[in-house]
DNA sequence: TGCACGATTCTCT
DNA sequence: GAGAATCGTGCAA
């Protein structure tokens, strides 16, 4: 852990927090579940600023978490628990908070989010949209398909985040509370924060208007659109 | 069992 | 900006 917090200060010398992030260094932990015990909109603004890592085989990966949305449980129409639809690909958000709900979609991606809420057993959870790479970028690139570099187009989607950081199917239901895939905490961020309607709920109703999508003011890996 | 569709991304124009 | 890619999942029959 110590170690790796290091190997993050040293990836991020270049970003302008990077002197926050080291005087903190000692501070830095893996966040634990009573974090995501939180109401759900407090989590999915928490979690900006906060470092998403993932152990693989193929080595580390990190990133700042720099946009999230909120869905809430069974009366969020946008939210796949809507209505409390309980199935097979939704359980892990009826269970413990902190575990990863991991899905498929268009027979192409995968999009990963957090459990969270403090209401046991409500199914809320916080979609990562984007991230800003701070280590492990050259695997990133890698499993991306792209030349090397710090490059927006490596994690500015939830999907491609998932594919920089090599998530898939076999993460689902993991916690993210301890290692291989876990949240470093770090220093709240130096940003605003936007918040704004959550993008592709066109079906929802009412509940597309919702301003449950964060993100850190001009971060270049902000998802477009 | 079969069908419609999606919390997206990429390519082409 | 428009349209294609591609298949697991949910739901109706």
């Amino acid at each position: 852990m110590i170690v790796f917090s290091k190997i993050i200060a040293n990836a991020i010398k270049t970003n302008r927090q990077a002197y926050l992030v080291e005087r903190h260094l000692s501070k830095f932990m893996i966040l634990k579940r009573s974090f995501y015990e939180q109401e759900v909109i407090t989590v999915a603004t928490a979690l900006l600023g906060k470092i998403l890592v993932h152990e693989s085989v193929d080595g580390t990966t990190a990133g700042r978490i720099v946009e999230t949305e909120a869905y809430l449980g069974p009366e969020d129409e946008a939210a796949h628990s809507s209505g409390g639809r309980r199935t097979t690909r939704n359980e892990v958000m009826y269970g413990l908070k902190g575990h990863a709900y991991v899905y498929f979609i268009y027979g192409l991606y995968y999009c990963l989010n957090v459990t969270a809420g403090d209401v046991p057993g409500k199914p809320e959870a916080v979609l990562l949209r984007a991230i800003e790479p701070v280590a492990g970028e050259d695997i990133m690139a890698k499993r991306r398909q792209l030349a090397e570099g710090k490059n927006a187009n490596l994690t500015n989607g939830p999907s491609k985040l998932c594919m920089a950081m090599g998530i898939s199917k076999r993460q689902n239901k993991a916690a993210i509370t301890t290692p291989p895939i876990y949240i470093n905490d770090a220093p709240a961020p130096e940003e605003a924060i936007v918040e704004t309607t959550r993008i592709g709920v066109d079906y929802a109703g009412e509940w597309k208007n919702r301003n449950w999508r964060f993100y850190l003011k001009e971060n270049l890996f902000v998802s477009k659109k």
